[in-house]
DNA sequence: ATAGGTCCAGTGGTCCAACCATTGACAACG
DNA sequence: CGTTGTCAATGGTTGGACCACTGGACCTAT
């Protein structure tokens, strides 16, 4: 009796038996129904069909049918009304969420992009309204960030406190959500950055000069020195990294 | 017998007598658990208590404990594990999702600064890539907004188009998501702009030179252009803003 | 005729009890 | 000692029941 694949690991590639996966319903119920809002020509304001309707139609139960749109609405996508009916909000990128997307297509240079319009903003912010407890905050994160070093580490805690102590005086929540929203990937390209030989001083010292911008109340060298690190880091963290193989081809016009 | 509030309609505002709102149940779970994360001192990583003895323990049903996690998870605050158990993802922002953010507290300062700065990087970024049908639909939108304006109109279908077909060319799906979430708040701002007296006319101006500068292929450019139009376009708006009388605390240090 | 009230069918909101699918740990086996 | 089978715990899904809200049809007194 011959054994398939006796190899106890890491057996070449059987492309066939490669690991199935299930999705949960209630996504795959999200796709047609961004389907049916294609399909239907559906403009915002325009009512789904019931949930009854829709669990028979789709073969699901109800409560299925439900998790979608309770999804969908948090995500903003549609209204649902006790008594009335669920209608739809507003169709451009039905039913992808942020994390979704940030999860699934992982390209880097459009992350870096997303975090220098949101900091840059954030820094400019900050220099504007720098209360003495921000800076205090700040001030506290490099110091964090110097011990790391001297102490042979990356400096990697200090300077994800600064960037954050620095959105956090801001003061404006919607930009402080996103950033908060996109912290993982940020972290991810952050200890690639810092582990190029010789960046975490040099980080330290742009971090300086971004503090003393942000003290000096100058918005726009705040703004110009958040903009020159974050270039950097920017750079640094491209270097090792190479587009995917295209897995699905890009159906935006 | 003497009746309470015979007046038809309109009549004095009867504070004890306004609207009761009632929550949906998985809402008021979203929040429990977010006083929870809180209260436990949750960590990333750390796993909550099983769906079963949160329902015991909410006197809620399962359904509705489920509920809030598939939202939790969708807005990336939790992961599921099927087999294993529900564990905590990010703790900042907990169960706060941007549409809730943008309805609950329309600051509009906040909104203005958000827009502005994913709107002039999109600009920047257009103006690096800038390819044919871009430019083609950007020139369509602004034949649009010149129509409307001759016609009497306000040229607002044709403004939301250019700025959307900037933030297509800007190639960065992260960015181009997060305008589409504010699509609505930035319509709201748009209408009041371009409602002052003599707006129209000078808002398409503004827009050639944006496009101009898009063309011409100069990043630095272009986000200058835009960041000064929409600094115009703030100061026309913040003109008829007045902050509501603060209906809340902020918690937030 | 019409203003007002009542009733009712349709819709989303919640609950329950049962069962399926996956995981990890542990015992049994060779 | 490693393999295999078993089992309990946990999330995933279902169907059905009932509640709460909405809007319109219908009725009635003026």
């Amino acid at each position: 009796m011959r054994l398939i694949n006796s190899a106890p690991m890491g057996s070449p590639s059987t492309a066939a038996l490669r690991p199935l996966e299930r999705s949960r319903i209630y996504e795959d119920v999200g796709e047609r129904l961004a389907e049916f809002v294609g399909e239907a020509r559906m403009a915002p304001g325009d009512q789904f069909p019931t949930e009854r309707e829709l669990a028979h139609k789709l073969h699901v139960s109800r409560t299925s049918v439900r998790q979608s749109f309770v999804v969908l609405q948090a995500l903003g996508f549609v209204d649902v009304r006790h008594g009335e009916g669920m209608f739809l909000r507003r169709t451009r990128g039905f039913g992808e969420s942020l994390t979704k997307l940030l999860e699934r297509r992982r390209r880097l240079p459009d992350v870096l992009d997303a975090r220098e319009a949101l900091e840059v903003k954030l820094a400019e912010l900050a220099a504007g309204h720098r209360g003495d407890d921000d800076i205090k905050s700040m001030k506290a994160a490099l110091a964090q960030m110097e011990a790391e070093i001297n102490a042979g580490g990356l400096g990697i805690e200090g300077d994800a406190a600064f960037h954050h102590s620095i959105a956090l005086a801001g003061r404006n929540e919607i930009l402080l959500h996103l950033i908060d929203a996109m912290a993982e990937v940020i972290q991810e390209s952050r200890v690639e950055s810092l582990s190029e030989p010789g960046r975490p001083p040099r980080s330290l010292e742009a971090h300086r000069r971004i503090l003393a911008a942000i003290e000096s109340g100058s918005t726009q060298l705040a703004a110009e020195e958040m903009r020159l690190h974050l270039r950097v880091v920017a750079d640094v963290s491209l270097l090792r990294w190479q587009p995917e193989p295209s897995d699905d081809v890009d159906t935006r016009a």
